[in-house]
DNA sequence: CGCATGGTTGATCATGCTCAATTTAAGTGG
DNA sequence: CCACTTAAATTGAGCATGATCAACCATGCG
């Protein structure tokens, strides 16, 4: 229909949804319908739901949870990306939802018949909160080194999820000053962990495209498990 | 009707619910009625709600979602008090809940005629979501002083919510040693910071009562604000 | 009394921060 | 294509917060 989209095409966030939970002609249809109004974000610009709806959906690109001080400091809470729900949580002061890249989001398709949406978009939230409890527990009791490569691990898991993955290499299109600010550091010890890691052959970066050399032996190393569904299955 | 519960009690957990929605005649009965199958666990032990249900309320005592690496190392995500609901989330691989003090939990009552209670319910997901993005922001950015006045302002507030505090006292019945599972910092490091604040009368804490001299001025310094309603209201 | 738990102290070490430059990369307009 | 501008990455030196290790004290309880 629009240059660049065909409504039959499997987006990431429908790959990511019917993972997450099977989805009937109907959820499907309905995803369409929302893809259909599609809304672009330019990076460092607030990502927030259509003015009339609670919540949207992200369609593509990459967005983050942020807090901020008077200060300057900031601290992203959470990492957003395709399939992801964007619920307008009370923000309490300084919470807010920024785009990282160009991001693209839609309103929340309503699951008229039910049709698995309901349930992939429940779970979608039980993994949110998932990823936020790996996040302290990254934040509180790991190292520069580890912190980078759990979240690397974790990341490299969910855009799996998204069909975005290319053996042990993903594109990630963030700066060292944005990973910082995920990770409870500065730019600077980023930079001197991020070569530490080259050197050692963990991993390698450049131009955007990244790639864990063994993450296998990484995530045996931090006690990394990948997220699981519902029943226990790998996912 | 038994010795220690008489059912028209305002307990902790009612006070809460109630303030995060208000409760019709019906919803307070199912309160009631749940609060009759209470359950005492002990400190240390795994709170999990009836082996056939998948959520439970907490209606008092101070527990934690905990999560361990095999070395030993622990991090405390989140910690539940009266009123927090016990959700059976699919835990990841390590992740627990575990009784800090003597705690008493209920099955979660089923709003039948939908009497407020749902609304409660849901306020409390969004709540334990902000206070998840919270602890984020302070194991990421605060140091260890900011770590635990933040935490401080933020327990006395959910405390608060609970009817549980006298002025700017309240109890704190937690060991040096969780309260530093829970900062991110070790239990030698927690003591350190406790004897400054209280050197510099920041705050007093003994036989488990901890009051905090001057909660408004912390709260300036720290960016703080109290948790808000849904509809912008303090609470 | 003896053991156990939790709190306290000291000395040393190390991880990560700060500050300040410098280099590289990526655009942009002429 | 080059001069110019800006954002991002990189480097170095010194500092500081918090960890580690190892005792030692206080309290409570069987």
């Amino acid at each position: 229909m629009t240059p660049a989209f065909r409504p039959t095409d499997i987006s990431p966030a429908v790959t990511r949804l019917s993972a997450l939970a099977p989805l009937g002609p109907e959820g499907l249809a309905a995803l369409d319908e929302a893809q259909r109004h599609r809304r672009k974000i330019a990076p460092h610009r607030e990502v927030s739901p259509a003015s009339d709806s609670r919540t949207g959906l992200i369609l593509s690109g990459w967005a983050a949870r942020v807090c901020h001080w008077s200060d300057g400091r900031r601290q992203i809470m959470h990492v957003l990306l395709a399939g992801d729900l964007l619920d307008v949580e009370q923000a309490p002061h300084s919470v807010s939802t920024i785009a990282l890249t160009p991001v693209e989001i839609c309103p929340t398709p309503h699951a008229n018949g039910d049709d698995g949406l309901a349930a992939a978009f429940a779970q979608s939230r039980v993994l949110e909160r998932l990823y936020l409890f790996r996040h302290i527990a990254r934040l509180g009791r790991l190292n520069a080194v580890d912190r980078l490569t759990d979240w690397l691990l974790e990341t490299r898991d969910r855009l799996a999820m998204l069909g975005l993955t290319s053996g042990n290499g993903f594109s990630l299109p963030l700066t060292q000053e944005t990973l910082a600010d995920l990770l409870g550091l500065t730019s600077v010890h980023v930079n001197r962990t991020l070569q530490l890691l080259r050197r050692d052959n963990v991993l390698e970066w450049s131009g955007g495209a990244l790639r864990l050399n063994d993450p296998a032996a990484l995530a045996r190393h931090l006690d990394y498990q990948p997220a699981q569904g519902k029943s226990g299955s790998g996912l």
